[in-house]
DNA sequence: AAGAGGCCCTGATAGC
DNA sequence: TGCTATCAGGGCCTCT
């Protein structure tokens, strides 16, 4: 599920429903995640107000009203759902994002408010959570991260300089978290299809323009999937409602074999693998 | 230093 | 039906 613009969906939501809040109970049913989950952590975050949540490449950010703060990653399968007491005082499930029904398996964190609770479902447990004590600690966590596609940093003299002399392809310098942070797989490659550059072209290659045009189609995917409320890829059945809709316009992501969608152009849609990342692309007008 | 590759984990799907 | 193999939207670590 999710690069920066799904995380961006799961942040505008939980700004909605959980800003202000006052945690009232934390449970963790499962502490293995990516990063083990510390035996302080429920009681660390305990009558805190969230004062505050952003979004910072694809991690979630949450200030609390103890001064410190705690992140969640959502690794490749982490999702959040929102469960709502109805006038029976019940939880009943609503959601936030990709399905409308609390999975059965997986419910590995539930932080729980005043009339409302998130539940943190992540088969894979490749996402996490981290508590981190004040801004410097913030400031370190995040210090290895390139800037965002939005930022002005990610510049044509930032991106030139550091394409220089570098044999690597330009696909993975887009996965590359510490080059541009945000982008993931699914729109590394169509961000590249309206670059017209193969995903496969080494970077110290790159003329000026298509530096210009990386550039701007990065921002410009990306905005345009955040509109659509994100991607929804491989939806759990029963969804209503919520799930996000920019999969109906990918340009090459899963289009293996179809024709491709550039105007007049006859290629069909090709598949590789670059490192170990499937990769999708048009190898008649990409060059 | 840069770049390639393995690994963490479960579930869905394809092929036999 | 039931097995095995492969792949999935991320990122960290190790090795060369």
């Amino acid at each position: 599920m999710p690069e920066l613009p799904e995380v961006e969906i799961v942040k505008q939501s939980l700004v909605k429903k959980i800003k202000f809040e006052k945690i009232k109970k934390v449970i963790v049913r499962n502490r293995n995640l990516r990063f083990k989950i510390p035996r302080n952590f429920e009681k660390f975050l305990k009558n805190n107000i969230i004062k505050k949540i952003s979004r910072f490449s694809k991690y979630i950010v949450f200030n609390l009203s103890n001064g410190s703060f705690f992140i969640i990653h959502l690794g490749m399968s982490g999702t959040i759902h929102l469960i709502k007491k109805n006038k029976y005082n019940k939880f009943t499930n609503t959601s936030f994002y990709s399905s409308s029904i609390l999975p059965v398996k997986h419910n590995h964190v539930e932080i729980q408010f005043e009339g409302l609770k998130i539940v943190y479902n992540d088969p894979r447990r490749f996402g996490f959570f981290k508590i981190i004590k004040d801004k410097n600690e913030l400031l370190k966590k995040f210090a290895h991260l390139g800037p965002e596609p939005f930022f002005r940093s990610f510049s044509l003299k930032y991106i030139s300089r550091y394409f220089k002399n570098k044999k690597k392809n330009i696909k993975n310098f887009l996965l590359d978290q510490k080059f541009v942070s945000g982008i993931g797989n699914i729109y590394a490659s169509e961000i590249l299809f309206f670059c017209k550059i193969i995903p496969s072209r080494e970077v110290m290659k790159l003329s000026t323009n298509e530096c210009k045009k990386i550039i701007y189609f990065s921002k410009l995917v990306l905005k345009k999937a955040i509109k659509k409320g994100g991607s929804s890829i491989k939806n759990f059945k029963n969804t209503l409602g919520n799930e996000g809709l920019f999969q109906k316009e990918f340009k090459v992501y899963q289009r293996e074999n179809l024709s491709c969608l550039e105007h007049k152009c006859n290629g069909k849609i090709k598949k590789r693998f670059i490192s170990n990342r499937s990769t999708f692309f048009c190898d008649i007008c990409q060059k």
